[in-house]
RNA sequence: CGGGGUGUAGCGUAGUCCGGUUAUCGCGUAUGGUUUGGGACCAUAAGGUCGCAGGUUCGAAUCCUGCCACCCCGACCA
């Protein structure tokens, strides 16, 4: 079948690639590095979109919009962060086209902008460039503001949602009067990301701080979630930053205390992307396809009709009809599948490719016996039920499968997270895929000399990490607590 | 950006080394019929700038040059 996919154990990232096109989730586009997100992926996006908001709206955030050029000249305001994103800028130089000698268009040479503009890999410039405006006093503080947009990072290697030149995000943007006010905000948001992946990508992950080699460009501290992928390496799921007064310095963002003094303002911002598709991808589905989550997938329940004529199937859409509508008073999405062009088995398949989490097969036998077969995605288990009081029993089962897809995950996670107290363990544990707990001696130089010879980064130090005497695992220096490494995404 | 690989119908491919009728096969698509509890079968049909642009040749999918896209590996990154 032209379906067919990789599978995992053959060729892990052809079996990612395979199933991001099969499932209808996206496509590469007609532009390098860009992708076409198709409406089964939007949908799932949508839905992540929704819970995300919903959470930043509870915590007092409000969504606004800032253009999508920046001047470059906000650019250079802030060192650091200029030298993290120059490489990978996308930038617009002119403002017209024109009709060459040869009829083809060209860009005219005589439009040429007077300074060029940016397309923004992040917002942080020309919101603080904004944000000078807007405050003055203690009064205005704090500014809790997000917006959802596309960003562009010219990236030189792409895999669909992973990496791709252009993606879409929302960044949160906040400013506070006192640096324990920022960190705490930066926390929160911390903790809102975790909870969201935990909860309803049901991805476990960890929550740490960056190195100082992998910190955000212009932040005082880096803080992120990492989840680990079914090949056993990482992915950062989403990250906050505690900005310090860089980016209120950078763009002399000053506010009147309470004393009436004046003072930068403190900042953070915080950031998640399309890039949680590859990971709700990459951490729960299988080799027959996705398998997602309840609490994300566009189609929760499919209803597949068994019948040979046209007679069969109008009394298996009246029994039908009354179990759609007992789900959707629960709030469960359903689909009903009666189409006659495809055969069940046909249909068995390609939802199981596209991952939704129930199936109900209802067929002549079903009608007399008052039953329904009821197959879930993520064990594939089938059991016959009566149809008295389904919907309870499906959305039951709903919750049963959001838990169980954690779990399993949870599981992989913990099974495959070791610790290494030699650099000969820590390489080889490393080739087995996963997380490798181990000393290090809290320099960026080692940590580059580690990454160098096996391609390991620090994935995080853990909040609350236990604190344990020993010696790093490469430079033998010692060491007060074991930090994650592993490679990663 | 460096190394390798691949581009032939919507998808997957044969043919390319060694140039020669009308470019192969499978899936999918359309129509008709038989089917329908795990990706049905038969028949018929449609579908091609052989990635693009030049060149060599009587003749190019095939040889030469340049370019483009995608995949894998490295450097960079969410």
């Amino acid at each position: 079948m032209s379906k067919e996919l990789s599978t995992r154990a053959d060729n892990y990232s052809q079996w990612y690639q395979d199933l991001v096109v099969k499932a209808d989730l996206a496509e590469n586009s007609a532009v390098r590095g860009c992708m076409v997100i198709k409406p089964y992926g939007y949908a799932i996006w949508e839905k992540m979109q929704a819970t995300l908001d919903k959470m930043f709206k509870d915590t007092g955030h409000v969504n606004a919009y800032f253009p999508l050029f920046i001047p470059k000249s906000f650019f250079s305001k802030e060192a650091s962060h200029v030298e993290g994103f120059a490489k990978e800028c996308a930038v617009v130089t002119h403002y017209r086209l024109k009709n060459g000698e040869n009829g083809e268009i060209i860009v005219d040479p005589e439009a040429k902008l007077e300074e060029e503009l940016i397309v923004r890999p992040t917002s942080e410039t020309i919101i603080w460039n904004t944000y000078r405006g807007w405050i003055e006093s203690y009064r205005d503080l704090p500014l809790l503001i997000n917006q959802w947009a596309n960003v562009v990072r010219w990236e030189m290697r792409t895999r669909l949602f992973l990496r791709t030149a252009e993606f879409l995000w929302q960044e949160g943007h906040t400013a506070h009067a006192t640096a324990e006010e920022a960190v705490e905000e930066t926390r929160r948001m911390l903790d809102v990301y975790a909870e969201f992946a935990e909860k309803t990508l049901a991805i476990p992950v960890v929550k740490g701080t960056k190195t100082a080699n992998e910190r955000f460009a212009g932040a005082l501290d880096t803080y992120c979630i990492e989840a680990m992928m079914q090949d056993g390496k990482a992915l950062q799921a989403g990250t906050s930053h505690f900005l310090g007064q860089n980016f209120a310095k950078a763009f002399d963002v000053k506010f009147m205390s309470k004393e009436g003094k004046q003072e930068f303002v403190w900042a953070t911002s915080w950031g998640v992307s399309t890039r949680l598709m590859g990971a709700l991808v990459m951490a729960h589905s299988d080799d027959q396809g996705l398998v997602l989550p309840p609490k994300l997938a566009p189609i929760q329940v499919v209803i597949v009709p068994i019948f040979k004529n046209e007679e069969q199937l109008s009394g298996i859409t009246v029994v039908v009809d009354k179990i759609i509508a007992e789900l959707k008073s629960k709030g469960i999405t359903v689909k009903y599948d009666n189409r006659d062009t495809h055969k069940p088995g046909w249909k068995f398949a390609e939802y199981e490719l596209k991952g939704i989490p129930v199936r109900i097969a209802i067929g002549p036998r079903d009608l007399e016996n008052g039953t329904v077969e009821v197959a879930r995605r993520d064990t594939k288990e089938k059991s016959v039920m009566q149809i008295t009081d389904l919907a309870v029993k499906v959305e039951h089962l709903l919750d049963q499968i959001q838990t169980n897809i954690y779990s399993k995950a949870l599981d992989y996670r913990e099974t495959h997270t070791y610790k290494a107290d030699s650099y000969e363990e820590f390489k080889k544990l490393l080739d087995q895929g996963g997380f490798v707990l181990a000393h290090w001696d809290g320099t960026t130089e080692t940590e580059l000399k580690i990454k160098e010879e096996t391609k390991a980064t620090i994935r995080c130090i853990p909040l609350n990490n236990k604190q344990e005497e020993g010696k790093c695992i490469h430079s033998g220096k010692p060491s007060t607590q074991r930090v994650i490494f592993a490679r990663a995404y």
